[in-house]
RNA sequence: GCGAAAGUGGCGGAACUGGCAGACGCGCCGGACUUAGGAUCCGGUGGGGCAACCCAUGGGGGUUCGACUCCCCCCUUUCGCACCA
């Protein structure tokens, strides 16, 4: 009897995984592939409990894959560009790019002590020239084809980090990194068109079936489609008209003033000369003080302010003040609505605060006449000139065109998704390849100069602003049309922009040419399945499918979906709350791999939770999983003599043999549903350790005994077999503890790349089912009887049962009315109650 | 407010397409082996009666021969969005 020890044994294959090349992929896979991904890490130092899971949830998969004849694409990368790098290097005096590459090979040290499965020659890292220059080289194709621009707007500014925030970053207010209060100013910032594939983005949210329901949904909510209509309100004494976007033109003529936002550009003209002007002002001016957190929150009391002017209705030909209120955004739509109070909550606020009109011009159709607001659009228009009498669909359609023939207006389609802001005023970034020539104004980097790489010339004083702006030799630019000086853009990307395509690169990584062979991304794509936290849902997720839309324009070969199924793992938590650094509530993953190994550390963290919940930390269970470890080695160790000299199982042998037969079979399949199907790892864990007991049930261990106990020839061919199944099953698990039983069993080879066995048909049937018999839906017992019996067969069954017989057909009572029978399966007799 | 998910023993969780509720593990109880065991093996373990049976999957209704599973209402929790016109 040996001792498992983990820590040898763990480190032996490991070495051997790594000297055999086990999990290299081919360039071009020919036969079924599977790209299995999961999310990168960002080198932060060290791994924690989370990437554990996430990386274990997709070992399990890549290995059971490569074991079922896959070519494995199975890459490990870093997430390396962003802010903790720069902060660490103003705190610790260290160059950004020391630090990340020291954390990058410390983590890397720690993945491999884990035993993953990762083709590490792939590895990518987005914070080197090489990766990060075809993040410059997609932004200058974009920019060519109108994708990529530059805006002044108003942005969200963090104080604290002193850079710009993508509306997706600001959390109720607060910038999502440091958690300080967002403030706004207007800068000029680059921008991707995310808008251009809004239509696209959403419309393939329908053919995503194997995407999680509720990223589907987060992800159509914040694509945020609304299908309305532009009308134009003509101003009253002159000037352009006010446009307003309306999803309810059928209620137009209930329209009783118009509603501007506060940062309306037509506000200045409207203001010349008006009585009102003073109080607007003022107005604005409080407005603009407003911190962002309590601007954006729904909560906020509405206030505004008359205009002094009025506009006119185009339908009705009715004047209606034209108002400023605080609750009108300028970002959606145009910034102008008209208002109904009678058919729209927040117009009602606003109308009973300053006594404003309320008309109501939808009648429901149930003949009741509910008090204002009331929003339905069961009903039909009423008061509505011409368009009286229309339900409401019809006077939509009807108005529309009414307007659009006039032309004071037209249908229109918004979306709440925003074009993509991603200019950082960081410098542990990419640089935007930009350059800006007093004469020739904004030029791109020619594609021949890229990289653009980033100077090394700069301080990290944390004082605040670029550090790259201090940066003379970077600043300093020649431009690309006139060769006359320049200045070179200092803003970089943000750093979505390296997660949103790095897993193409994967596939073709050391290409200087392009950022990957077209050939390589037909060959892979798209991902069979992607793993990640839910954290992601939204923002990664929506710019990974915007860049693989791009790129396929391009013509690049990609998909435009690139993940057919998608797995968002629950976080893993400690006293309820996920677990962080700031919080300090963390178990180092090392810690555990010490004490236990890696083998039991991952089964534990797949035992214990579903992948997709939420797993609260608590080593109460792990020593289960320890023991589960040390019953599969002692099976092992005393039986490997004995069952390697072994043939295969020839007949079936006594019952309990072929018992254990079944077990083994039925075990094999079903781990092989949980993982390639289902990926409900915990249940194949649980059939695993179900067949262990069977095992020990079949072949007790007797300590006094150095082998196993005496059995016939046949029932260790049986053994044997079993044997081999359960170390197969346990392989994409306990990698470690698989191969060392592998080996002692006497094969020789890689198990990690032994094909997947498949199960033995016949095992999986049973000449013998149990049936469940109910009446009247309860279970009154069960009858054992042959597979496939019909239903008379089990009524007999049940008459000859001893006690089953006189419960079911009581004497003098009457026998079943009928009765519901599912063969193989119960038998429900339906009888007269008492 | 809108949207999504979840609620099952002392605990983590099973039950896939409506068909034996509680697999598997933790914990606990008992036994075996032991100088000893916090090692190991075997058995028991939702509640009530301790037998037949009855009750039980957040609560209440419904559909069905049959409901953890489907439908309606309500409660609780978590997450996402939050004046989107």
């Amino acid at each position: 009897m040996t001792d498992f020890d983990h820590s040898s044994i763990e480190t032996k294959w490991q070495r051997i995984w790594e000297e055999q090349r086990a999990f290299r992929a081919p360039d071009r896979p020919e036969g079924p592939r599977f790209y299995c991904l999961e999310m990168l890490p960002y080198p932060s130092g060290r791994i924690h409990m989370g990437h554990v899971r996430n990386y274990a949830i997709g070992d399990a998969v890549a290995r059971y894959q490569l074991m079922k004849g896959r070519h494995l694409m199975h890459p490990m990368g870093w997430d390396s560009f962003g802010l903790p790098a720069e902060n660490a290097a103003i705190q610790r005096g260290l160059h950004p790019r020391e630090w990340t590459e020291s954390n990058i090979a410390d983590m890397r040290e720690q993945l491999r002590r884990m035993g993953f499965a990762y083709d590490w020659s792939r590895e990518i890292a987005s914070h080197r020239p090489e990766y990060y220059r075809w993040n410059q080289w997609f932004f200058i194709q974009m920019h060519q084809r109108g994708l990529a621009y530059r805006s002044l707007r108003r942005v969200n500014w963090c104080p604290q980090c002193e850079t710009v925030l993508a509306n997706e970053q600001v959390e109720s207010g607060a910038c999502w990194r440091c958690k300080s209060l967002v403030v706004q100013k207007d800068l000029e910032q680059w921008f991707l068109r995310t808008s251009r594939y809004a239509e696209e983005l959403l419309a393939d949210l329908d053919t995503m079936g194997g995407w999680p329901e509720r990223v589907l949904a987060m992800q159509r909510n914040w694509i945020g489609r609304s299908e309305g209509a532009f009308v134009d309100f003509a101003v009253e004494g002159g000037g352009p008209p006010l446009r307003v976007f309306t999803t309810r033109i059928d209620t137009i003529y209930g329209a009783t003033f118009l509603a501007l936002s506060p940062d309306h550009p037509a506000l200045a003209e409207l203001l010349e000369g008006s009585a009102a002007r003073g109080g607007v002002e003022a107005f604005l001016h409080a407005q603009k003080q407003a911190p962002v957190g309590e601007k954006l929150s729904a909560e906020r009391e509405k206030e505004g302010v008359f205009t002094g002017r009025h506009a006119v209705n185009p339908f009705s030909l009715e004047r209606v003040p034209i108002w400023v209120a605080n609750f009108i955004v300028m970002d959606y739509g145009t910034g102008a609505i008209m208002a109904v109070p009678a058919h729209d909550e927040r117009d009602f606020e606003f109308a009973t605060r300053y006594g404003l009109a309320v008309r109501t011009v939808i009648a429901p159709a149930d003949g009741s006449s509910p008090a204002p607001p009331f929003t339905s659009e069961e009903g039909r228009t009423v008061e509505s000139g011409p368009f009286s009498g229309l339900s409401c669909a019809q006077a939509r359609k009807a108005m529309t065109e009414h307007a659009r023939r006039l032309g004071f207006g037209e249908g229109s389609v918004q979306f709440r998704l925003k074009d993509w802001g991603i200019s950082r005023q960081r410098y542990w970034g990419t640089p935007i390849p930009m350059v800006y020539c007093a004469r020739c104004g904004v030029q791109p980097v020619p594609e021949s100069e890229l990289p653009v790489v980033l100077p090394t010339d700069v301080t990290f004083a944390g004082k605040g602003g670029n550090p790259l702006a201090g940066s003379a030799s970077f600043v300093k630019a020649r431009c690309p049309a006139c060769g006359g000086e320049a200045r070179r853009e200092t803003d970089t990307m943000d750093t979505f922009v390296d997660s949103s395509w790095y897993f193409y690169r994967y596939l073709d990584p050391a290409n200087d040419k392009a950022p990957f062979s077209p050939e390589a991304a037909a060959a892979w794509t798209p991902i069979d399945l992607y793993i990640g936290g839910i954290t992601h849902a939204i923002l990664h997720l929506m710019y990974a499918r915007f860049w693989s839309m791009v790129m396929r324009d391009l013509g690049l070969g990609t998909p435009g979906e690139p993940v057919t199924r998608l797995l968002c793992q629950g976080m893993v938590q400690l006293g309820g709350a996920t677990m962080s650094k700031s919080k300090g509530n963390v178990v180092a993953p090392d810690e555990m791999v010490e004490r236990y190994g890696a083998d039991v550390t991952r089964l534990f963290i797949l035992f214990a939770a579903p992948p997709e919940r939420d797993l609260e930390w608590s080593e109460a269970g792990i020593d289960g999983l320890q023991r589960f470890v040390r019953r599969v080695w002692r099976l092992v160790d005393a039986h490997a003599s004995e069952a390697a000299g072994a043939g295969p199982p020839r007949r079936p042998a006594g019952t309990a043999a072929l018992d254990l037969r079944r077990k083994a079979h039925r075990t094999l399949a079903r781990v092989g549903d949980d993982i390639g199907r289902r990926l409900h790892l915990n249940t194949a864990i649980a059939a695993i350790m179900e067949l262990v007991n069977a095992l020990y049930l079949f072949a007790p261990l007797d300590e006094n005994r150095s082998d196993g106990p005496d059995l016939s020839g046949e029932d260790r061919a049986v053994l044997r077999e079993s044997l081999d199944i359960l170390v197969q099953c346990l392989a994409p698990f306990a990698p470690h503890l698989a191969e060392e039983a592998w080996s002692r069993l006497g094969h020789a080879g890689l198990l990690a790349r032994h094909p997947w066995p498949e199960p033995d048909p016949a095992m999986l049937e049973r000449e013998e089912v149990t049936i469940v018999v109910q009446v009247n839906g309860k279970v009154r017992g069960k009858v054992a009887v042959p597979q496939g019996s019909d239903q008379e067969m089990v009524l007999e069954a049940v008459r000859r049962d001893a006690r089953l017989g006189s419960v079911v057909f009581p004497p003098g009572a009457e026998g079943p009315r009928r009765a519901v029978f599912v063969p193989d399966k119960l038998l429900n007799l339906v009888v007269a109650r008492p």
